[in-house]
DNA sequence: GTAATACCTAAACCTGACTTTAGGTCAAGG
DNA sequence: CCTTGACCTAAAGTCAGGTTTAGGTATTAC
């Protein structure tokens, strides 16, 4: 059993952002002693969850209610899971376009190299879209595809 | 030539969207016509180059100094591809963090498979973390690490 | 001529996720 | 005793990134 102190310290987080997840119901069975909050093996995995959610761009009122789906036990396996499933889904789509992004800055990256040698723009723009050398074409492509 | 609501068309954003983005700094050299703007083929990059920063995590303060940047001349080269490295640097840590929290969802997806089908998570607890099927370990592992 | 559109501005408002503040309890150390 | 440090609460404040509102202009459609 942690304190808020201990808990903060091990997850790199302030122990207000802690309180702050424990009011905001993240927390459904945390135990308390005299007052003060006893985080347990369940709270930290339930951390581990919450990071995780968060990442995945869920919000702290719909990560409430899986806590409240653990809390309620096994029937709500179902609930659980088709969560993880549409979160899962969005996370992949979340991922592509990202990864759409990063080739639009490989290729700025490797353009503004290119503008760097040349003194201007001007041999580049002659290059786009259809005469850019092997190396950066897939990038580019893959940045402007829709 | 375009107007702010066929850009907001084009983009599939709001024109409030692209009025605060203007006010913002982010269409240095945008031209007006007795008032109304007019995009033009800068502005459409430009706004390209925003959705794509904007999916790096940057701030609108700093693609506003971007485009600041470009619209100063090639004096700036360097400073542009010094951000965009840098920017690439963080979505590259970015998106492997992502991808380890995929691999937790998909732990997930499947250890609620698994729950449902044996009604209970008891068979599940005695599996972790060193008796996981093949199929599921290296996720699970990925999720953990660190 | 008047009504519907599409544009404009400044300024107020909203949301999510924290963080800070102000005030209080309690145990241990000097 | 009394101060220090770790905990507690409720409530107010902050920040980014928009969105909404209220009021105005200009063009086109009937």
């Amino acid at each position: 059993m942690y304190t808020i102190g201990q808990v903060a310290e091990m997850f790199g987080l302030p122990a207000s952002t802690l309180r702050y997840y424990d009011k905001q119901g993240l927390f459904p069975g945390l135990e308390r002693m005299s007052g003060i909050r006893r985080f347990g093996d369940t709270e930290l995995e339930a951390l581990r969850v919450i990071e995780c959610l968060k990442k995945a761009g869920m919000e702290i009122k719909d990560i409430r209610l899986f806590m409240e789906w653990c809390a309620e036990g096994p029937s709500t396996y179902p609930q659980r899971k088709a969560m993880f499933e549409e979160r899962k889904a969005h996370m992949e789509s979340e991922i592509a376009k990202m990864n759409r992004a990063l080739d639009m800055l490989k290729f700025k990256c490797w353009y503004y190299e290119q503008a760097i040698q040349d003194g201007s723009e001007d041999r580049l723009e002659t290059l786009i879209p259809d005469n850019l050398p092997e190396e950066i074409k897939g990038a580019y492509e893959n940045a402007h595809a829709r």
